[in-house]
DNA sequence: AACTATTTATAAGA
DNA sequence: TTCTTATAAATAGTT
């Protein structure tokens, strides 16, 4: 299958209602690689049933591509913000619904002017998830570049140990990607919760105590058996992140 | 100009190097309305300086458009979200780059991977400066509604200014809503687990009180005054869903 | 703000 | 996964 060359101009003829189009074809060039380009079809009514059309490959791109630098023009550059920015943000709501992923977008202009969006509906809570899940990222990875540099100038460093860290940290990825992960920090927050209650219970509980107690002990009944009561609910968060 | 009816086959001679493509035509329709349309281009290769290519318009869209929902194939939905999460960061960094803007992205997948972009480098510093822009606005607002809530009273308050307030209060609600709903419900469960702990707290220490209370009055020394206490823990759910 | 030619993104298939 | 390419969608420039 030889690569055909192109010539410039095309002639062709339908009887169809194109008035004007353009092709978007695959192409292959004189080396045979095969790439996409634009040529374009300009029809000509002619009676009632046929149109002529020419297609022919543009010699230069009418409207050239988008070249990556900042846009000089700033009634030019406000416009292209505000569609690309909208643009933006839909092309993030859609990633949202159709993966069911949590985004988070923050745009300030060239003129500090803000725009947002957060899928979940609460920048503040996304950006905390970020910023817990980065910190751990970074306490890991330095753990274990630590140690990995500590272990080229020991010899004596264990493989194992250092093992053990990646180890780790690939155990934290998994438990980061799993929705367990979600239900752990919940427990988190519940025990959490039951830590700060129990100790205040507590207090109250010991305060009645030792007021009882120490009303006993006013009657010089009773001697050294007071009562204690505590309740340590240091232990009741089970997970730690 | 009349518009001309499209047969199904259009056969076209070309002698250039398409191989296959497709045509986004500008169309008239039957009554003359311009639209874009799609036409596709099926090319075979003759000898070696002609193409013989079929154009048609299709009659189903093969690939129909994407529907806005959750994609439940997880395969699909995985490579769906690579795909549209490049391409959402390649957006943002053009946006930055072509409109000097600072933008920053953050994605967490269904499975709570993390993905981010801040194109000033550090998302730190962006999400900071976010930060204290939102607190002022929060500021500006609470400003209103106190204006309004004064304005309620005052029969002098001018109407216009009264609707300009009230039209910035509406959609402070319309942003803040779904962030309140959160809130309330972390809310929720913090006092929910308070409720049952109180409770829980509660019957020891009754207990307690109780046993003091009896092993006094075994003491024969104490008659009417025992002491109860009750923490009452139904009150402290504050919002109910 | 609307229009559309053109570019770009991407869905589906290999 | 990566490549291909048909097709959908975004958008640059214009009116």
């Amino acid at each position: 299958m030889q690569p055909i060359l192109a010539k410039d101009h095309i002639p062709l003829k339908v009887d169809c209602y194109i008035k004007a189009g353009c092709v978007t074809a695959c192409v292959l060039d004189l080396r045979g690689t095969r790439s996409q380009c634009l040529l374009t079809i300009s029809a000509m009514l002619q009676g009632q049933s046929k149109v002529k059309v020419i297609c022919r490959q543009r010699e230069t791109m009418v409207r050239g591509k988008v070249q990556m630098r900042r846009i000089e023009n700033p009634v030019h550059r406000r416009v292209t913000f505000s569609k690309r920015r909208e643009g933006l943000l839909k092309k993030a709501r859609e990633l949202s619904v159709l993966c069911g992923a949590d985004v988070g977008v923050i745009i300030f202009s060239s003129t500090g002017k803000v725009h947002d969006l957060a899928t979940n509906g609460n920048m503040q809570s996304l950006v905390e998830r970020y910023q817990s899940i980065s910190q751990q990222e970074v306490k890991w990875k330095a753990r274990i570049y630590k140690a990995r540099s500590i272990g080229g100038g020991e010899e004596n460093m264990r493989l194992d140990r250092l093992h053990v860290l990646e180890k780790g940290l690939e155990l934290w990825y998994w438990q980061t990607r799993s929705t367990k992960m979600q239900i752990m920090q919940q427990e988190i927050q519940v025990l959490k919760n039951k830590e700060s209650i129990l100790k205040s219970a507590n207090e109250i509980l010991q305060q009645k105590v030792n007021e009882q107690n120490q009303f006993m002990s006013n009657c010089s009944v009773f001697s050294g058996s007071s009562y204690s009561t505590h309740y340590d609910a240091d232990e009741s968060c089970l997970f730690t992140i």
